[in-house]
RNA sequence: GGUUCCGUAGCUCAGUUGGAUAGAGCAACAGCCUUCUAAGCUGUGGGUCACAGGUUCGAAUCCUGUCGGAAUCACCA
């Protein structure tokens, strides 16, 4: 990074020197040389020759020989066509080793603890239904792309929004008061989401059997949906719920209850946690009194039949309604108190809602909304989209039975994590407890690694029959090579010859340890990208490239056996570096690191 | 129909602000465990970067159009 500043510098130097031209900073690419070629860093002439009115080579041999004169750290340097390849002395590299990639903290960036916070918002589930794998994507992404930010020396804040009100609750709240007969997760031993939701999915069967009844009966089939006395139960009690009922408030503590035990441990299972958690029920109240006074402020109007609109068609948008005829609140009513209790508590200078795809339009209408109720900081407002995860028959469906649930899922993840393990033969040794722990890191980071490598704005495929696999370009290959890493380093120690500080910058480094080194190298700059992007796929893939590359370098480069010290020295120092580089990314992307595999 | 996003090897995905011969893994085949961990390594085969134009020294990348796919445009959340 430095580097490239500094070539930059003197690039302008002689172009002015010589040519008398002033190039712009973006015409200036200083960029690593690809592993094909011979050198470490290469700059692109092609924009110059105009100025120089010269061939390209002759151009690249002027600005090389120029850059060699004016900077000791320039070795050497080779002109292929317009592409000036720089080598610089291998000293750099080896003190860049030496000085930088050993220090604990290499690459991230000092909290600022005087800045306002970012705020990130995930996982945001429904209290009728357990998490499924769409919340498995959002909880890893969001709780990634906090860690990233954080990493990048931002203060971060985690909020959860848990939507508890609504139809959707009621329709499983009256199911089991019908045909519940007193069933509790102690009771029954269910997980308390699983058992609410089975009492929703018996609700909508019980619906649509009424719905089918009334279409046999002669009813349209569109009537039949609204009028089915269930629906209308669940509508009723919703009613209830807003009035404060006692007997449905009671209901809805105690599901609510059971529901969010069960969330825990799904979430500590997988790794996640919140700052704050919002609840719907207590902020839809404060967007429904802003939208009112805004109707009273004259801000936005009122229809004849008392429901209240916005008005977004100068902005591109259609009309949006915040009010419900009957004085009722919609989802983006309970949104807009969100967002203003969120500024009221933490005055953040971002915030950021991971939400899926299928929400960009009401985030755009979001933002609008606070800017016509003249909340200056709607700007601040930013949608972290990110696209579904799909099997390969299609979308989920719960009404097909085709969702794949959270727990179940990781179940799986660490039942195939432990066969795996127990036909390689990798677990003999280990004590019970410690297998466990093993099996659940593997399975976790498999997950993990296989959600977050995919860039968050695609959609993802994702098929259970093939299950996520073990070798290759997978969570648990990085950190077999984190494990072999320390393995290697902990023998070290062993044969009492831990890794010594005096390292003779003259050695001159072997291409696969220069690769290396330069990953290394790059760290921080993947970091600050990745931070910039809101992207854990870029640490993943960096993470692989490293991973990959290490893997090669073992084979190749005995490290215990080796005769001549200095490279002995140089061989454990850069293994300890890639260790630090991989096991600071994986922390980036939650994914566990192993002791021992 | 309008808007937004996606389209890269048989499959799943990478591909830096436009740069050199478009890369990995999986799957297939052939090798490598007396060595620092074989969840690894080496090799072989596999491509009209959806298609057609345009911009320029140079395009998978930027622009326009076409064709596919997805999402959304509710008094659902």
């Amino acid at each position: 990074m430095t580097f490239e500043i500094e070539v930059s510098a003197v690039l302008k130097d002689f172009l002015s020197e010589n040519y008398n031209f002033q190039p712009d900073d973006n015409s200036i690419q200083v960029q690593k040389t690809r592993k094909e070629f011979k050198g470490d860093f290469t700059l692109v002439v092609f924009p110059f020759v105009k100025a120089t009115r010269k061939s390209p080579e002759q151009t690249a041999l002027e600005i090389g020989g120029y850059l060699k004169e004016k900077m000791p750290v320039v070795h050497s340097f080779n002109i292929i066509k317009g592409f000036l390849n720089i080598s610089l002395q291998s000293s750099y590299w080896l003190g860049f080793l030496d000085d930088h990639a050993v220090q604990p903290d290499f690459g991230r960036r000092q909290p600022d603890s005087d800045s306002r916070p970012v705020l990130v918002e995930f996982s945001s589930p429904n209290t009728n239904k357990p998490l499924h794998l769409g919340h498995i994507r959002n909880n890893l992404l969001g709780e990634s792309i906090s860690r990233i930010l954080a990493a990048n020396g931002h203060r971060v804040v985690k909020v959860n929004l848990v939507n508890d009100r609504g139809i959707h609750i009621c329709k499983s709240m009256l199911a089991w008061q019908k045909w519940g007969n007193g069933e509790t997760p102690a009771s029954s031993g269910k997980k308390g989401d699983h058992l609410v939701g089975d009492y929703y999915v018996l609700f909508e069967k019980q619906y649509r059997s009424q719905i089918e009844d009334l279409i046999n009966r002669g009813t349209d089939p569109e009537q039949a949906r609204h009028q089915a006395p269930l629906l209308k139960e669940a509508q009723e009690m919703l009613i209830q719920w807003e009035k404060n009922d006692p007997v449905v408030m009671e209901l809805w503590n105690m599901m609510n209850n059971w529901v969010y035990e069960g969330f825990n441990l799904t979430y500590s299972a997988l790794g996640v946690s919140f700052d704050k958690i919002y609840h719907e029920s207590e902020t839809y109240l404060l967007g429904k009194e802003k939208v009112l006074s805004a109707v009273d402020s004259g801000l936005l109007t009122r229809e004849e039949d008392n429901s209240v609109w916005v008005d977004l068609t100068n902005d591109g948008l259609d009309r949006k309604i915040l009010l419900r005829s009957d004085g009722t609140s919609v989802y983006i009513t309970q949104d807009i108190g969100t967002a203003i209790l969120r500024h009221h508590d933490f005055n953040p200078s971002r915030m950021l809602y991971v939400v899926g795809n299928e929400q960009e339009y009401h985030f755009r209408v979001l933002e609008l909304v606070m800017k016509k109720l003249g909340y200056e900081w709607a700007g601040k407002i930013h949608h972290i989209s990110y696209g579904m995860v799909e099997l390969p028959q299609g979308k989920m469906k719960s009404r097909e039975g085709t969702v794949v649930d959270a727990d179940n899922l990781l179940q799986e993840m660490f039942d195939t994590a432990r066969q795996m393990s127990a036909e390689l033969g990798k677990l003999g040794d280990f004590e019970e407890k410690e297998k466990e722990r093993i099996i659940r890191t593997i399975g976790l980071g498999a997950l993990k690694y296989f959600i977050l490598k995919v860039d968050p704005k695609k959609n993802m495929l994702f098929n259970p029959a093939e299950s996520i696999d073990f070798n290759g370009n997978t969570g648990p290959f990085i950190q077999y090579t984190y494990a072999r890493i320390q393995s290697v380093l902990a023998k070290a120690l062993e044969a009492k010859n831990p890794v010594p500080e005096n390292l003779n910058r003259n050695l001159v480094p072997h291409e696969k340890e220069a690769i290396l080194v330069k990953l290394v190298h790059d760290y921080p700059s993947v970091l600050a990208e990745a931070g910039e992007a809101l992207s854990p796929a870029l640490i993943a893939n960096y993470l692989y490239d490293m991973a990959r590359e290490y893997n090669q370098f073992y084979h190749d480069f005995p490290m215990l056996r080796e005769s001549d010290n200095n490279k002995r020295i140089f061989r454990l120092k850069l293994s300890r570096a890639v260790a630090g580089v991989i096991k600071d990314g994986m922390e980036l992307l939650g994914i566990e690191v192993p002791p021992r595999m």
